[in-house]
DNA sequence: AAAAATAGTTAAATCGTTTTAATATCCCAA
DNA sequence: TTGGGATATTAAAACGATTTAACTATTTTT
């Protein structure tokens, strides 16, 4: 209340120097190639000022001269689906260690939204963008990644865009997966997976084939697909399978695999007695049920971490330095 | 790529006006009491050309000279708790209709960490808080009421502290739901809170005691304290509950009772058959382990609506006007 | 001893807006 | 015709930092 704000100024006439000696001293700044030179017994005097004062720099200022704003912007389908809320979780804590923050926007898997909310936070003036793209944004990503921001992508790809990304080996998982549910004796194993076209559960798909295929079970493969937030549709298709004799599910999401396995509880059957299931992602749900449910466990830190390190890379490079991209593939494990 | 910012200038030379003009259509402000007037014809026209030419406001430039930032700062004990992960996505989406953005921060419970995060909040500058406090932050709370920062706390109050507040009427929530245990025939009920010193849980144990007092079960009251993160705790626990003849278990939030949920089917029990529960927040896990449960439903979204309409009020009140302390208390819902 | 390099510091421009106070124009009443 | 009020517009001063180029000293090299 009582202290208007403390600017630069005040402490360079508090310690008797150039506001400009300041500024090199709170941010210990590079000059062309050279460091700038500060006396040390200076140096220490206007930081000892500075801390007197309770100076804290205007972030507003330095980002309007600097062109930099210290904040990333992230965007995820739902930051409030357990997975996505975790990568925030890891990515919120790994800016700050970069002393960067980050704003987070959820795209709902619309294009339009998506579009729409990277917009917002580059209007912010975020200087990178880590990305999980939604189906049909491919255009919106052109654009961003033509403009010449720096972009990373999580979770997902996109085929043909020269852009950094971090995903995890799907297909290698999948099949795994679906390999475990062979090796328990299951034939008839359907997949359930989104009718939206992303690359992650593209690739579960392929490597659930790849699975089948080995098996000689060409005929068994059933891939479910389910249009996003169109759940009602699952009784059906469960009722549907049960028809066809379905013996295991493969399912390509956290999300996906709640509903199915409900139903299948719902309606008085036991896991893994009398369907076998595999799935994506953990979930406390397992703690309830038995110990027979496979899963991939995707290591979400390292999605955050890789994803930050490869932004920061870009973001730190010298003006006319090319751009790295970088495709990180990360390996699963396979739990039960 | 090609296009140099577009700023203010650039439009007023092509327009033909002041950059003064163009900024007083851009943002269409108030002077004193007054509107600015402005030709529409001549608003029209910058906005053609604003338009044309991709203008995007400078944020830094405009935060530096309004000392606004249009943005606000969210803490929560964890963003990647589902609880308040839900809350942060209603805050986002309610953020964007009022033209702000939010940063969110995590504090783990952890009082230092909490003032570490609003400090690196405030150093980024927010125009207001929305809190969820921790145990042993009230140190931090003051400051921050004290320099006059616009403040709403969530979920959790803080006693004696001059700020408003959006919280559920808790003690009531608590005290239904063990009523309803009780109605259904369970005598020894216990409840299992956390040890941290929180309104929220504080209130629900009051509850809970309201409820097995007016029953005339005092003696039957237990109430089990787990210190945050130190869930090993749980088996020993169970076991002793079990030996104390306890029929049913009330808890506090919803990591605990996914922990002690977990520990009772670990042992080969049912729920409701051989124990009855009943629990804040709703979780997937219910459509995995019959109807028995009864629970209650906090209104996630009123938590961040209201919470949200408090602190704009704040933030656009006129300099001189008093502080608007307000204390909403929302109504749960309780549900099976 | 002169020239060159180095170290330490600063003046001043600049970033892109907002905002205050002033001005210019027109209209109508006195 | 003069003056007062609208109405519409603008010049110019902020806002608080960063950053370039210049300017002293001082030291080193030739």
């Amino acid at each position: 209340m009582t202290n208007r704000h403390v600017t630069i100024k005040d402490i360079a006439r508090e310690a008797g120097v150039s506001p400009a000696l300041v500024s090199f001293v709170m941010s210990n700044r590079v000059a062309g190639e050279q460091l700038y030179r500060v006396n040390p017994e200076t140096s220490k005097r206007i930081l000892e000022v500075a801390e007197h004062l309770h100076y804290k720099p205007n972030n507003s200022a330095r980002a309007l001269r600097s062109g930099k704003t210290g904040t990333i912007g992230v965007v995820v389908s739902d930051i409030a689906n357990p997975f996505f809320a975790e990568i925030a979780r890891y990515l919120e804590d790994d800016a700050y260690h970069y002393d960067y923050n980050v704003i987070f926007g959820s795209s709902d898997e619309n294009p339009e939204k998506f579009r729409r909310v990277v917009n917002v936070l580059l209007n912010k003036g975020v200087d990178g963008l880590i990305l999980v793209p939604c189906a049909g944004a491919d255009e919106t990503l052109r654009e961003i990644v033509a403009s010449g921001i720096n972009t990373v992508l999580i979770d997902r790809k996109v085929p043909g865009l020269e852009v950094s990304s971090v995903v995890l080996d799907n297909r290698s998982a999948a099949r795994v997966i679906v390999e475990k549910l062979l090796s328990r004796g299951a034939r008839r194993i359907d997949m359930v997976s989104y009718s939206m076209d992303i690359s992650s559960t593209r690739d579960r798909e392929q490597g659930y084939r790849d699975a089948m295929e080995a098996a000689g079970l060409s005929d068994n493969i059933h891939i479910e697909r389910v249009a996003h937030n169109d759940y009602a549709c699952i009784p059906d298709y469960f009722r549907e399978a049960r028809s066809r004799g379905v013996e295991a599910f493969m399912m390509a999401t956290n999300t996906l695999s709640s509903l199915v396995l409900s139903e299948i509880i719902r309606n008085g059957f036991r896991v893994p007695e009398d369907y076998q299931v595999a799935r994506f992602d953990r979930n406390s749900v397992y703690d309830f049920n038995g110990h027979g449910i496979i899963y991939v466990r995707q290591p979400v830190d390292l999605f955050a971490g890789k994803a930050m390190k490869l932004l920061m890379a870009e973001i730190r490079r010298k003006p006319k330095q090319e751009i790295p991209v970088e495709e990180i593939v990360l390996s699963p494990e396979i739990l039960e």
